[in-house]
RNA sequence: CGGGGCGUAGCGCAGUCUGGUAGCGCACCUGCCUUGGGCGCAGGGGGUCGCGAGUUCGAAUCCCGCCGCCCCGACCA
């Protein structure tokens, strides 16, 4: 992509209202605007970050076993009535009228409907388990919607729901998903670290929400460095391997690990050697639940066993707040001068700098690269407008790119660029013809 | 929902107390210059001052009502 035909409107003031990194940088990058409280339009290089990251959610999930469907944003009333929560959710939920005078709601959460969905789909215990998930947009009327994207009301999650004919088939259901989560925060280049959750309104009897460490976040968190010394990145699972799964379940939750909700300090102290305790701030960006029969139930999900009687199927759900992550991984890695983006999430891998458009031996080498960039598929934004070289490397730092290709004059005499990592602030001066071969 | 604050050009702000018909920086447009860390010179465009109703000869400014947004707290996938 050509900068110079981009929408990307960069601001080089900090918006007033934005007072955490993330939403701070997420305005100035022009990633994107906010429409009402809560509410955000997402602008293209925004937009290609939020899908790349739900592409990782999608290929994990997939890879758990679970099945994709999509349900609508706007429900029907009557669902909820029968599970009881349409007079218990409150506020938080936006009810609409259609023309009939119908009731309607713009759903905060799918478990009814799902469940419904699922009860209609399949008829015996044969046609178990499965899990199905989507990745859908819901609202929540946040009484105090805040830090840009990461408590909006309107927000992209990924939910998924686990039905089961055990219990131990349903746990069995609930470890694949914590597995898979480790594998999918690893692979959005974050580290999350799974806590004993309070199962709070939503009910059910075993929870565990995902933590990203950050000053910024909203929960404090007290946990066992042990976990830190984990190696997240190359998770390797079978998951039909009932035993493995629950082991690495384990091994991840038998260190101690607790939101301040649920710390208890003298716990803390008795199994966490003192150099090992850590403690700091966390935001939310995924949470699993397992709730036994606490939603088939009223919602009379039955399936016929093999002696022939009624099961009430066992179930779990399992979210990962999609656009939340976005400001998460954010506020989880940056500095100073803008974002540094994981190269799983990247809006685009490669920054191109031109330091002298215009200039008829830089334009020819610029072009050059970015074509042959192109054309291996490496996702490059060429900064090809006619600035001068600051405004440029403030701009590319700014936007965080994990790389950038610094060509000028300079360096053109001596037929080499320079390649600099953001995240590290590494140069290195390579020979035009050996750049692209660098990130293809 | 309690407390506090803000709303004036795309962004950041001054002007409001003390009423006189709107200004600064950046951004933007044109031309020149420049090009290795937010460059320089000259010229230029852009605002129903959040909305409505009042007071007044005259309202961004005073009065009344409303709307929107932010921060702290309570709450929270």
């Amino acid at each position: 992509m050509r900068l110079s035909q981009y929408f990307m409107p960069v601001l080089r003031d900090d918006p007033k209202e934005a007072e955490i990194a993330s939403h701070r940088l997420m305005l100035r990058t022009g990633m994107v605007r906010q429409e009402a409280a809560g509410s955000y339009s997402w602008l293209p290089m925004g937009f290609r970050v939020l899908k790349k990251i739900e592409q990782i959610v999608r290929e994990e999930q997939n890879r758990a076993g679970a099945l994709e469907v999509l349900m609508p944003t706007l429900q029907s009333a009557d669902l909820w009535r029968k599970s009881g929560r349409y007079d218990d959710y409150g506020k938080e939920m936006l009810r609409i009228k259609d023309r009939q005078d119908r009731d309607l709601l713009y759903g905060p959460t799918n478990e009814e409907m799902i469940t419904d969905i699922f009860r209609s789909g399949i008829q015996s215990y044969k046609d178990m388990p499965r899990n199905l998930y989507h990745i859908q947009w819901k609202f929540r009327d946040e009484v105090r919607p805040r830090f840009g994207v990461m408590r909006g009301r309107e927000f992209l999650m990924k939910d998924a729901y686990s039905f089961d004919v055990t219990r131990e088939a349903g746990q069995h259901a609930y470890n694949k998903m914590f597995v898979s989560y480790l594998k999918t925060f690893a692979r959005l280049g974050i580290k999350a670290v799974p806590m004993r959750a309070d199962t709070g309104p939503i009910g059910g009897d075993d929870s565990h929400e995902f933590l990203v460490l950050a000053d910024t976040g909203e929960s404090g968190v007290f946990f066992d460095g042990a976990l830190h010394d984990l190696d997240w990145s190359t998770i390797e699972i079978d998951y039909d391997n009932v035993e493995a799964v629950a082991n690495m379940v384990s091994e991840y939750t038998s260190k101690y690990a607790a939101t301040d909700e649920k710390h208890d300090q003298s716990e803390f102290e008795k199994r966490v050697p003192e150099g090992k305790r850590l403690s700091g701030r966390g935001i939310e960006v995924g949470h699993i639940f397992f709730f036994g029969d606490k939603y088939s139930k009223p919602l009379g999900c039955e399936v016929q066993g093999p002696d022939g009687k009624k099961i009430t199927v066992q179930s779990g759900s399992y979210g990962i707040g999609v656009s939340r992550l976005v400001g998460g991984i954010i506020e989880a890695s940056h500095d100073k001068d803008g974002i540094i983006w994981p190269e799983s999430v990247a809006p685009f891998h490669v920054g191109l700098i031109n330091l002298k458009v215009g200039d008829a031996e830089a334009d020819a080498a610029c072009e050059k690269i970015y074509k042959a960039l192109e054309a291996k598929g490496v996702e490059v934004l060429y900064d090809d407008r006619n600035q001068p070289g600051g405004a440029k490397f403030a701009a590319m730092d700014l936007i965080g790119l994990p790389w950038q290709v610094i060509i000028g004059p300079r360096g053109l005499k001596d037929g080499i660029a320079e390649v600099k990592n953001r995240k590290t602030g590494a140069r290195e001066n390579v020979a035009l013809d050996q750049i692209v071969g660098r990130f293809a």
